[in-house]
RNA sequence: CGGGAAGUGGCGCAGGCCGGUAGCGCAUCUGGUUUGGGACCAGGGGGUCGCAGGUUCGAAUCCUGUCUUCCCGACCA
């Protein structure tokens, strides 16, 4: 069959692209590096979305919308984000088009209807937000200001893989605005915690919470805090970032406030953000090579009925356990799917359910009916097992869970099990051609030692985890002295 | 931007060197038999061969140009 999955161990790169593609998540479009979100896939993106948003409300913010076009002189004011983006931004620099009369039925640009100022498409919003703060902010009383915007952005990347580096993508962006240093602080841990809160028990995902190197840093950023997992493949993947931003945009854009005793004060800032990277994330981390494996906390379906049947009068019976259960699941709170369409066969059915990665599949014929059970098979060990009938609704919930706590603790022991320590050079290199994964180790602090490790063997520092002890040594490359170990790996 | 591959029914591909008006698998439609791990039989429908020029009596095939996509690299918060 053309359903056909590339094993991981063949082609790693095939395996995530034939996931995507036949898990029916998303395809390449007509357009250079820009993906069409499938049905089935948007619908993981919005319940992803919904957990965060709830999760954002739950902790003081709102959400606003702000143009996807940034008029370039307010782009360029903050010079350090601007520069660290113009490689990859789109412009917008006429506003019309007209028939081409040298050749009939084709357009071109207008020469006549070029813009004053180029707007330059979103690759992130800073500048049009705190452009427009600047307007909100005039006391103290008027902060904090804890906005969030749930948007689409574009960067122009040269090479583009789906969900993992796409040239337009869906994200959100926390932008905020506090009186002290102190809050704003507090507010970029906070929200490094709710990011690592969702991927941990919504996505199932383990990750290591840290603080970027100058060199990793968000450009415009005092600090930048992140979140990394790690993809069955050893490589890691940055799954979300949150910035304190210091008072740097608001003196790009003299945002200031009166303080109680009335003096003028710049405004401190975060941003924070997470995209529809995760979903690549998600399906790298715990995928295998029959398809998706999704954690049943946001799969957009958890439950998949398959009936099983010869005859009308079996599927009338059949029928009728089925609503019972239906009815007793979604009770529950359990999102179920009863597939009685008779264009596939069962095993059809099992095999494109398994690819799309649906955490339980019952399977009911009549000879169960006799006997008043169900077969039960879950979809992250491919275990099946007879359930009663009676009762099933809690059953399954229940395994549900397990689901969940087996798919993380998977992801977890193979992540634990890959973060090695290395105290040679040879070593380091060793365990990144051969074992993989994170590498411990100590690093002198300089951006000139790291850019010559990310030259020799195109591993990166990924962070400086926050829970880090200090202890004295010797950095890997350099020999310097050192005061603490840093994670490096190859990254996505 | 460098290197490679590819654009032919909805999807995946063959045909191309050697030009003669398009074929296979899957999907789809009709009828029937089936249904506990990707069913089978019979019949049917669907394609200006990426686009634009050129050579030729004749082009999917040869030539020139062009557009697009994918993979590898460089680049990447």
């Amino acid at each position: 069959m053309s359903k056909e999955i590339t094993p991981r161990a063949q082609d790693y790169s095939q395996w995530y692209n034939d996931l995507i593609i036949k898990g029916s998540l998303a395809d390449h479009s007509a357009v250079r590096g820009c993906m069409v979100i499938k049905p089935y896939g948007f619908a993981l993106w919005e319940n992803m979305r919904d957990v965060l948003d709830k999760m954002f409300k739950d902790t003081g913010h709102q959400n606003a919308y702000f143009p996807l076009f940034i008029p370039k002189s307010l782009f360029e004011a903050k010079k350090k984000n601007a520069e660290g983006f113009a490689k990859e931004c789109a412009i917008v620099t006429h506003y019309r088009l007209k028939t081409d009369p040298n050749n009939k039925g084709k357009l071109i640009v207008d020469p006549e209807a070029k813009l004053e100022e180029e707007l330059v498409v979103r690759p992130t919003s800073e500048a049009i937000i705190w452009n427009t703060y600047k307007g909100w902010i005039q006391s103290y009383r008027d902060l904090p200001i804890l906005v969030n915007q749930w948007a689409n952005v574009v960067r122009w990347e040269m090479r583009t893989r789906l969900f993992l580096r796409t040239a337009e993508f869906l994200w959100q962006e926390g932008h905020t605005a506090h009186a002290t240093k102190a809050e704003a602080v507090e507010e970029t841990t906070k929200m490094l915690d709710v990011y690592a809160d969702f991927v941990e028990n919504w996505m199932a995902l383990p990750v290591i919470k840290g603080v970027k190197t100058a060199n990793e840093r968000f450009a415009g950023a005092e600090d930048t805090y992140c979140i990394e997992a790690m993809m069955q493949d050893g490589k890691a993947l940055q799954a979300g970032t949150s910035h304190f931003l210091g008072q740097n945009f608001a003196k790009a854009f003299d945002v200031k406030f009166s303080d109680k005793n009335n003096n003028l004060e710049y405004v401190w800032a975060t941003s924070w953000g997470v995209s529809t990277r995760l979903i690549g994330a998600l399906v790298m981390a715990h995928s295998d090579d029959q398809g998706l494996v999704l954690p049943p906390k946001i799969a957009p379906l958890q439950v998949v009925i398959v009936p099983i049947f010869k005859g009308d009068e079996q599927k009338a019976a059949i029928d009728a356990k089925v609503t019972v259960m239906m009815a007793e699941l979604k009770a529950l709170g359990v999102s179920v799917k009863y597939d009685d369409s008779d264009n596939a066969r069962p095993g059809w059915k099992f095999a494109e359910y398994e690819m799309k990665g649906v955490p339980v599949r019952i399977a009911i014929g009549a000879r169960d009916l006799e006997q008043n059970i169900v077969e039960v098979a879950r979809r992250d060990t491919k275990e099946k097992a007879n359930a009663s009938i009676d009762g099933i609704g809690l059953h399954v919930k229940n395994l549900l869970d397990e689901i969940q706590a087996n798919i993380f603790n998977r992801a977890k022991a193979f992540r634990d099990d890959h973060i090695t320590e290395a105290n040679t050079w040879d070593e380091f290199v060793d365990l990144l051609d051969n074992k993989t994964g994170f590498i411990s180790a100590h690093w002198d602090g300089t951006p000139e030692t790291e850019e010559k490790i990310k030259e020799q063997t195109k591993a990166t520092i990924r962070c400086i985890p926050l829970d880090n002890k200090q202890e004295a040594g010797t950095c890997i490359l350099s020999g310097n002295p050192s005061t603490q170990r840093v994670l490096f790996a190859r990254a996505y």
